[in-house]
DNA sequence: CTGAAAGCGCTTACAG
DNA sequence: CTGAAAGCGCTTACAG
């Protein structure tokens, strides 16, 4: 009768129950109950008395029934797109801090690999009943829009579509930051500069999209080029690779976020050109890496820990029926200006030419 | 009656319940659960409408309820140092890979600030009933030596204490890693080897006498110099900075990791000097940052993927009652030759002073 | 201040 | 093949 305990698996140990605590203490499993929460109407020495059984046998509270009953968990889930991406931790970082402020936990799964994955993980967070979701990354992950309001709200830090019920957003403006890169540039005295974009995701489109209308502003419509790439340090590569295999090549490039702007500065190497001597190059995001002395990469910043906090913030504070604020909300970037940009030099000194000269 | 339903909060959705389900279909709640979980017992037509009923009002299964009645969650917590240090990523894939090839989940946390924090996040996950930790960093989170065994198994990667029950680990041989990157160096003809280290933790410990050991073997045990580091991109640079400020100053950095090492790249070019014209500098870890183009750093390499496949390899096996293996493994580092090494310039041509003259 | 009872959503023997 | 019942570990009215 002792030792038929079946071995499920391994043997697992059996974890003490507010029943054990209860029998160690000499009282019903509700005053345990009550006591571990600190509520006030148990007696203080009934309480001492519970709580000095509880530490004894090492008792320690199960969150799936505290969730079964309480029919909440109090735990947002949190999708990263690219934990290789260097915004990822910092904005992460953010998230969980203000999450924890305001008591909540944190879920963090890892999307990315294909549609089928990842809805699989978004599953696996519903299932868990996250009480909403942060997305993090250049496009929202594949069935959260869909999930959205009929399972919990979300926000997501980037752009994300307008107009879904229970969906906010937080990002910077992508079109005004391309706009800060174009004029940055062009206030160096470039004109042939070269966009490497990010795709088809909303956050692509937007800083394509104002690189576009700022070359346009600067009377340099005719010369604007999109050349394809990713959010990764290969499609930079790619990209930049392109670029400069154009029959007139740039002097300048923006990146379309600071990882892709590793592979383009890689590129520019492998072509036997020096930046910025050769060619400038302005990426995205304001990361840590761009920051790295090594790198010193002109960058447009985001207020990463900023866009992590107010995002868990805005859904930690819904979550608590706190009057929401505005379901979208729009931060400003800054030019973060290093050592990868500069004057264009001539390409040929001697048969130079001028716009003035026609 | 009908409009009684409290508003707790926000109002949260009900989610639909297999109760809900098996009204809908018109049979038991154990039917429901059966179909649910393809139990072979169970009428194909009377599976296909309950599974189609479930699908039309949206059912989701609720993972704190069948936790608390399976008794276990199937659940894996995963430690995490430092979000921001670029092995992590790596490493941090091929867990979550490995644990969903094996339908285990994965929790994430961060630790890392401190030790308080440390413990109230690893009580969570146990609160969870995680079924193992898996910690990554270069040092064991704040509390995980006493959980383990009494609540739950758990294998470190990077070095672990020996001995300890239930407590594996796997990394590469740290003594010889360091003896790798001394070589190397003594190799192109370096003798001022100074070595940035990453303070009180095992892996520092293991790097710093690997360091010392491969300096005495070359007969440079007298010139072998230890200046304090940490694992984070200042300490690197705080560790350089003195090092360079030496009376007779190092031709060679060995730092404790990729990370710090970004830092010590900074202090040697904010000293006025060139790598790796002037210093040769050399990392730890071989993550991905290393091998950016334009950082190129020569590091000693992990093999990091392997060390998170195995890890969660490790862990779900036992959970799942295989066989154990060596509780502790130890993989092989290799060199990872890229640009910021090379042979020492003679510092002063003139008054060279040489080993042989005496 | 304390305890017995009901129930959160599910699974699992146990009968039919 | 199907259903009624018990129970996972907890919390929360409801009585005393």
């Amino acid at each position: 009768m002792a030792s038929t305990e079946p071995a499920r698996g391994t043997d697992r140990a059996a974890h003490p129950t507010i029943r054990d605590v209860a029998a160690r203490a000499g009282v019903s499993k509700s005053l345990v109950s009550l006591a571990l929460q600190n509520a006030p109407r148990v007696a203080p020495e009934t309480r001492e008395a519970i709580l000095a059984a509880a530490e004894e046998i090492g008792y320690r509270r199960n969150a799936a029934a505290r969730a079964l009953v309480a029919r909440r968990t109090r735990t947002i889930g949190v999708f990263v797109l690219d934990l290789h991406n260097p915004m990822t931790a910092d904005v992460l970082d953010a998230v969980q801090a203000e999450a924890r402020r305001r008591d909540y936990r944190t879920l963090v799964v890892v999307g990315g690999e294909d549609a089928v994955a990842e809805r699989a993980e978004l599953e696996k967070l519903l299932e868990f009943r996250v009480e909403g979701i942060i997305a993090l990354g250049h496009r929202l992950p594949h069935g959260v829009e869909e999930a959205v309001g009929e399972a919990c709200p979300a926000v997501s830090i980037g752009s994300a579509p307008r107009g879904v019920a229970h969906l906010g957003s937080l990002s910077t403006d992508d079109v005004m930051g391309a706009g800060l890169a174009v004029d940055h540039l062009v206030a160096l005295g470039h004109e042939r500069i070269v966009h490497v974009d990010g795709g088809s995701s909303l956050v692509a489109r937007d800083r394509r999209r104002g690189y576009r209308a700022a070359m346009k502003r600067h009377g340099l419509g005719a010369l604007a080029t999109v050349v394809p790439g990713s959010f990764a340090d290969e499609g930079g590569y790619r990209g930049a690779r392109a670029a400069l295999a154009l029959p007139s090549p740039p002097t300048a490039l923006f990146v379309v976020n600071d990882l892709a702007a590793m592979g383009a500065l890689a590129a520019v190497a492998d072509a036997g050109l020096a930046v910025p001597q050769d060619v400038s190059v302005v990426g995205y995001d304001g990361t840590g890496l761009a920051g790295l002395r090594p790198i010193a990469l002109t960058t447009v910043g985001q207020p990463l820990h900023e866009l992590g906090t107010r995002a868990a913030a805005q859904l930690c504070g819904q979550l608590d029926g706190e009057p929401p604020g505005a379901a979208h909300t729009l931060l400003r970037p800054t030019l973060v200006v290093r050592r990868t940009t500069a004057p264009p030099v001539p390409a040929r000194p001697v048969a130079r030419r001028s716009r003035a000269a026609g």
